[in-house]
DNA sequence: TCAGTTTCATGACACTGTTATATAACGCTG
DNA sequence: CAGCGTTATATAACAGTGTCATGAAACTGA
């Protein structure tokens, strides 16, 4: 027919809503933009003008998980041991991605999809970990030198990168299932694992 | 019609070869089976009775994959220096990986799909790697423990998995788009991490 | 030779993403 | 308030998809 009246939740929310759930369920592999605009009481026609086709509502929501990302990193509070703060961000890191792990691969592991990736180096989620490592080092927390300057990281960066590819590398083989062990020992494991670290953050 | 006389190179490996040429292309999301089957000479059917569906034939893919993967980490030759050994093994984990991306990706990262992993900790081609740490370490090349006896890892096994989740996070992040830098400085990056990594294998 | 099994071509089914068409609702301008 | 352009959305069609049932040809072993 056309256009009708737009409800409280708009139509755009209830689509992000419905694909975030596909997506956190069974990947983004298994999203059909007829089922989530079913479910979300509209037609595929509306996923076109909103957001543009499939893959732009994947990237949508792909970055209302980093905002989500983000506010849980930004959460891990800040107390007088930094080495101990370091290492509260790297669990809380893992608790997100365990939590849904079909939502943590679709953020981190897409490539080439001409998905334009939000999460980079400079990228706020990313400047809270690297504040972190600053804080560990006794570095300046935020990167002093001109904004833009050079694609190159700052030794705090640096080392945040090194940390990061470790949690993110264990992780990754974790949902592949590549770690042996029950849950409590891969994560005692994965906390043993970040400590023992220390060396990434020196060379 | 019915089934044609079988070719010098059977129908099996040719489809084994022509999914194999579309994941390294496009990824197993471009996998279309029909087009794999036309290119293959043959149909879909082919695919159902030889593979058994769509699934079957990643996993088969995957598993050529490894296989491949085993003979080029074997091939790094041992010289009289472990720690350069292990470096070395790190550099030509890094190249397989980026000489086909979407290949790795497939191979490493799917998760949930009901595809059994042939690559888990006690697997050859990590046999590999937690000899040359063990080499490394001074200690015994092979586990000497109870074959089955427990799930867990030896020393050797442990610090092992802890470099592979290392030099599997950098390059996935960096597949991902998330290193910065030029392909020159990321491979000089990369390399710097892993001599940065000795203490990864202390505790 | 002859049953039994495997391979695979054909065709159908339900489903997919995408797009063209048409129409209803909104936002603006006068 | 009237009119107009823009956007949002329903409908429907198109080409493509994975899967499976059917049946026939080719192998296999006794």
């Amino acid at each position: 027919m056309a256009r009708p009246r737009t409800h409280d939740e708009t139509v755009r929310t209830r689509l992000l809503e419905e694909a975030s759930q596909v997506i956190a369920d069974s990947g983004a592999q298994g999203l059909s933009l007829r089922s989530v605009a079913r479910s979300s009481h509209t037609t595929t026609a509306a996923v076109y003008s909103l957001f543009g086709g499939r893959e732009a509502l994947i990237q949508a929501v792909v970055e209302e998980g980093f905002r989500r990302f983000g506010a849980v990193l930004a959460a891990v509070e800040h107390t007088d041991d930094p080495g101990a703060d370091l290492l509260a961000l790297g669990m809380a890191y893992r608790e997100f991605a365990l939590a849904d792990p079909h939502f943590y691969r679709v953020m981190f592991e897409s490539l080439g999809d001409g998905l334009s990736r939000p999460e980079t180096p400079a990228s706020p989620t990313f400047q809270v970990l690297r504040a972190a490592v600053a804080r560990a080092m006794g570095l300046p927390q935020d990167d002093s030198r001109e904004p833009g300057s050079s694609p190159d990281l700052d030794p705090a960066g640096r080392a945040a990168l090194r940390l990061w590819a470790l949690a993110h590398g264990l992780i990754s083989l974790e949902l592949t299932g590549l770690v042996p062990g029950d849950a409590d020992a891969r994560r005692r494991d994965y906390a043993a694992t970040l400590r023992a670290a220390r060396g990434l953050v020196a060379g």
